[in-house]
DNA sequence: AACTATTTATAAGA
DNA sequence: TTCTTATAAATAGTT
């Protein structure tokens, strides 16, 4: 009972090379996965230190995924009340942080324009903040 | 020769709870084995599935640090130049991705600002990616 | 800062 | 696409 020498791998994980995936099968699985893995990731950092992080993912298939803090949440919502006319939405929340993704079916200047856009939403959720302490503080 | 029941642990990982780490010390530790696991993931996310990201952390200790693409890093740099004033700062490049660390002695209200700006330049950045592409496609 | 036993993430396969 | 599983990678506690 021979194998060939060289025996078929098993199902494992197998090491790869960091380039970019092109079958695009391959590259929407992996995408998700390490989406998760990511934010996974992020959410435990948070927890552990105490720091507070906000994560925007700009796929190429056209699809905004913002990470940050339990307390962006009211506002993430409004924003996405107020904007989201053209596709559907999620939010999910693990460990207490949301995240969010966003189809848009949009050419790639209006994509850049959303990320644009989550920036600024990002940028308006701690600059609340700030107001909140300049109010506390005084 | 016989040891306790409890044996003690060998020196591997073990599970922890994700809650915030009192000891200041190992918060410490973690924070920064943590940063750079996170960095690294991002990293190879990108160059993975072609997608843009853009991290930043605000550390409860009085730092912040930022992750993103290469095409940013004149305009960070820009921004490190005119800002710098009160800390050091480094940047660094890995997998063609720069990532940036702040030193800043300053209050929670100032530092808070800080984030702030930060936010402000990743939304520069693509503001002006858009403006290119505005250009291209006329 | 290095080490290493474990836990965790994940690439292929089913 | 969701589940499985072998293996690679990350990392908690130790030194």
């Amino acid at each position: 009972m021979e194998n060939n020498k060289e025996k078929k791998q098993s199902k494992g994980r197998r090491k790869i090379e960091i380039n970019k995936i092109s079958k695009k099968s391959s590259l929407n699985v992996t995408f998700s996965k390490r989406r998760q893995g990511l934010f996974n990731k992020a959410g435990e950092f948070c927890v552990l230190s105490g720091a507070e992080i906000a994560i925007i993912t700009f796929s190429p298939g056209g699809k905004t995924f913002t990470f940050g803090h339990p307390s962006a949440d009211a506002i993430l919502n409004r924003y996405l009340t107020g904007n989201n006319t053209s596709g559907e939405s999620s939010t999910n929340l693990v460990e207490g942080f949301w995240w969010d993704e966003q189809s848009i079916e949009s050419l790639d200047l209006e994509e850049l324009n959303q990320y644009v856009e989550s920036m600024e939403v990002l940028r308006k959720l701690v600059a609340l903040k700030v107001d909140e302490m300049e109010k506390g503080s005084d």
